[in-house]
DNA sequence: CTTCTCACA
DNA sequence: TGTGAGGA
């Protein structure tokens, strides 16, 4: 038995983390080039551990909630630095995305509203003529 | 298998 | 915010 569990183990290959979170290499580095991941390097070969796992993670919950990854990078680069200012950024972000979801609720309410007025208008107009 | 870059949606 | 492709 080599093969340990993903949280136990600590070097990963780039291919390594695409298999286990269902994406492409090619988004890993496309990640590494927008300074979210930094992993060591032999050669030019990247070289993950378990702290950027771990950052990949982040990554990919605030994609799942609709962060950009701009929004993403400026959480992560306050991680060592000032960890209150991290929290509070990420305060903010949180009700800048609440805000927008609910804008986008009431809009799409409104929208479900004028359709069913369609439709009964429709149907009204179906009784009357046959 | 890994790397890189460029074009493209 | 990524993908496809082509070369090394």
């Amino acid at each position: 038995m080599s093969r340990q569990d993903a949280d136990t183990r600590d070097l990963f290959s780039i291919a390594d983390l695409a298999s286990e979170f269902g994406i492409s290499t090619r988004a890993i580095r496309f990640y590494e080039s927008k300074g979210l991941l930094a992993p060591e390097r032999v050669g030019a070969t990247r070289i993950f551990r378990k702290r950027d796992r771990a950052r990949l993670i982040l990554i990919l919950r605030g994609k799942r909630l609709g962060f950009t990854l701009r929004d993403i990078s400026d959480y992560l680069s306050l991680y060592d630095a000032d960890r209150s200012q991290q929290v509070s950024l990420l305060a903010g972000k949180v009700d800048e995305r609440i805000a927008l979801l609910e804008r986008q609720r009431d809009d799409l309410e409104t929208t479900i509203s004028e359709l069913r007025e369609i439709k009964h208008l429709a149907e009204e107009r179906l009784k009357k003529t046959g």
